[in-house]
DNA sequence: GCGACAG
DNA sequence: ATCTTGTCGC
């Protein structure tokens, strides 16, 4: 399994070949018109990747959720895909899962009910947001690489927690919305030299007036996407919640179908 | 042996 | 990931 994960991290591309820009995603970019907020938002231009089909019809890019729930030794694996923020399809697969969860091997529990779900798909997303890590992974090739590789299409990581690296400052502070830590590789990741960027811990919602804060999102590339675009896309996914659009209403359907599936099974 | 570890 | 009531906050 290690090998294999070396050969995908070999074939994967952890550049831009995307048919679009991440400006044109929409659907969410909470732009709250509040206060002190005039920081960012313009690094959008300039980034023409050459042929965008969705650009070439002014039309929004198809980004997909993907997300898994469980009814014991069975995965559900939902695929949520929206264009312009509304939601264009769903659809679903179940399939027993062959290994018991462990850091790093993420990819062979839960990739078959992933590659099962997108066959089921009746469209060819321009992007997926897979749930795990991307290039953030011992080997650079977490689940969303190796889905991203297997099927050839563009996919971000999207995980809650870091499974490794170092984050360039302490990410144990309230960051503002919409700022990103670059997260570095170190000694644990055996494939890449020290220091370089494999990702970012990206803040897609905060606290206003409270004493608490929201933790990061830890985004990193899947496959034919750059670190800087994997952030842009989530952000521009976010829609005043933590997890993009896409991803939560993943997590929302996985959920869904798993109470129905629990039922067909015990 | 100890530590660390996505979902 | 999953098992779960109440509860604090906008």
């Amino acid at each position: 399994m290690e090998t294999l994960q070396r050969e995908i991290a070999e074939t994967s591309v952890f550049e831009d070949d995307l048919p679009f820009d991440a400006a044109t995603v929409c659907g969410g970019d909470r732009d709250d018109d509040t206060v002190t907020d005039d920081a960012q938002t313009s690094l959008a231009d300039a980034t023409d990747s050459g042929d965008g089909a969705a650009d070439a019809t002014g039309e929004p890019p198809l980004v997909a959720g993907v997300d898994q729930a469980f009814v014991d030794d069975h995965a559900v694996s939902a695929v949520v895909c929206l264009r312009g923020g509304a939601v264009v399809e769903r659809v679903y697969a179940v399939e027993p899962v062959a290994i018991p969860y462990i850091p790093g091997l993420l990819s062979f529990r839960e990739g078959t009910a992933i590659l099962s779900a997108f066959d089921a798909l009746s469209r060819e997303p321009d992007v997926a947001l897979v749930d795990g890590s991307g290039r953030i992974h011992f080997r650079e090739a977490g689940i969303a690489t190796h889905v991203g590789v297997t099927l050839d299409l563009p996919t971000v990581g999207v995980a809650k927690n870091l499974l490794c690296g170092t984050p360039r400052e302490s990410l144990d502070r309230k960051l503002p919305r919409g700022s990103r830590v670059a997260i570095e590789a170190d000694a644990d990741v055996e494939t890449a030299e020290p220091g370089t960027r494999i990702g970012d811990a990206v803040q897609t919602r905060q606290f206003e007036n409270s004493d608490r804060y929201v933790n990061p999102l830890i985004v990193s590339p899947g496959h034919r996407v750059s670190a800087d675009t994997a952030a842009d896309v989530v952000l521009a996914c976010a829609d005043g919640y933590k997890l993009p659009e896409p991803t939560r209403l993943a997590d929302a359907y996985a959920d869904e179908v798993k109470a129905e599936v629990r039922e067909n099974l015990g």
